[in-house]
DNA sequence: CAGACGGAGGACAGATCAAC
DNA sequence: GTTGATCTGTCCTCCGTCTG
């Protein structure tokens, strides 16, 4: 009994995995759409196990049906109507096929299929659902995708970045490989910044990077266990945080932020480090080692932690900071 | 059902590339 | 040529999904 319902599914399940990115969908996924389409919840679970094997099967011949240099098989839509399938394909399928090597184009489909959920129509072929939808995607799909605002399509974007980080395997590598970025391993984003005294003296070096920054933090914020038990993406700040942060508490995101304030550009401060002034830390002086050591290395300084002396350098924007940290979380 | 795993979330800025 | 998107590293927790 259960393989006649269970064959009574096939059309449906290769309905949807032929409207699904077969890159992404999973069984469960399936299972979901069948249950969404108006399947016994209850059914669906007692017949798990032989759903599935039908699903993988079905996903196999759509892929051995796919021809490997075509630009888009089934997953032309772009479409995976379940996010919930986007933990990947069951372990028992074989290599997702890729998409094509540009993220960008990636990004547009991700747009793409929050305005259309493609629906095979019955009796439509591959090709004929494929040219339907890129017909209704560019009627309509460049003045929407203009409209939609930058900011979430960012984020979208920075979904599909991560995913195909986690899933890719390099992948996309294959297809493309990217070049190697001036300035090597992290350009820019590597490049060496001033601290401003109160973080210099924290750290003990002069100058650092922003991920080293960051990860100096955390050095000493583990070594002395101020992490929130109750929350540990919060940071009770000692006195030697304090200086920096000028706060109690800070939450793991705001103290990147804070850091911005922290840091400066060489050039800039260069240009701004006038002799005679209070102009940033000098480098020639002694490093106050501090994730290694059980005391706090701060000097005692009983003003606020010294900053650049440069006029854009915030001060009025400390208090705010302090509400900020121990309400918004 | 418990444990493992992976993605999302925040901030930062400059180089690079694609699209227009 | 200009504009905009992407990528890069760092940290930890939460949550959803999958596996055994």
């Amino acid at each position: 009994m259960p393989s006649q319902y269970v064959a009574a599914l096939v059309p449906q399940i290769n309905g949807i995995l032929r409207s699904s990115d077969l890159s992404t969908i999973s069984a469960k996924g399936v299972r979901k759409q069948l249950i969404a389409s108006g399947h016994e919840e209850s059914v669906i679970k007692e017949n798990r196990t032989a759903i599935d094997e039908k699903i993988a099967e079905i996903y196999e011949k759509l892929i051995a049906n796919h021809e490997p240099g075509s630009p888009d098989g089934p997953s032309a839509s772009g479409s995976r109507p379940d996010p919930s399938a986007s933990a990947g394909p069951p372990s028992s399928f074989p290599e997702p096929l890729r998409k094509a090597p540009k993220v960008k184009r990636e990004v547009e489909h991700e747009v793409k299929e929050e305005t259309y959920a493609p629906v095979r129509r019955l009796e439509e072929t591959d090709e004929q659902m494929a040219a339907r939808l890129q017909a209704q995607f560019d009627a309509e799909g460049s003045s929407s995708r203009a409209s939609r605002s930058a900011g979430a399509l960012r984020k979208k974007s920075r979904k599909v970045v991560k995913r195909k980080k986690g899933t890719g395997d390099g992948d996309s590598d294959d297809a493309k490989p990217k070049k190697k970025r001036a300035g090597g391993g992290g350009g820019a984003f590597n490049k060496e910044l001033v601290l401003s005294d109160a973080l210099a003296d924290f750290t003990g070096e002069a100058r650092l990077s922003r991920p080293q920054v960051v990860k100096r933090i955390w050095e000493y914020v583990k070594l002395h266990d101020l992490q929130d038990p109750a929350d540990k993406r919060f940071i009770i700040c000692d006195d030697a945080l304090k200086t920096v942060f000028n706060t109690d508490k800070v939450h793991m995101f705001t103290m990147n932020k804070i850091l911005a304030d922290h840091v400066r550009d060489p050039a800039e401060v260069a240009f701004k480090d006038e002799p005679g002034q209070n102009g940033p830390r000098q480098e020639h002086e002694p490093p106050v080692l501090v994730t290694s050591s059980q005391t706090a290395p701060v000097k005692a300084e009983p003003a606020a932690p010294a900053q650049y002396n440069s006029a854009d350098m915030s001060t009025d924007s400390e208090p705010e900071l302090e509400s900020e940290d121990d309400e918004d979380y």
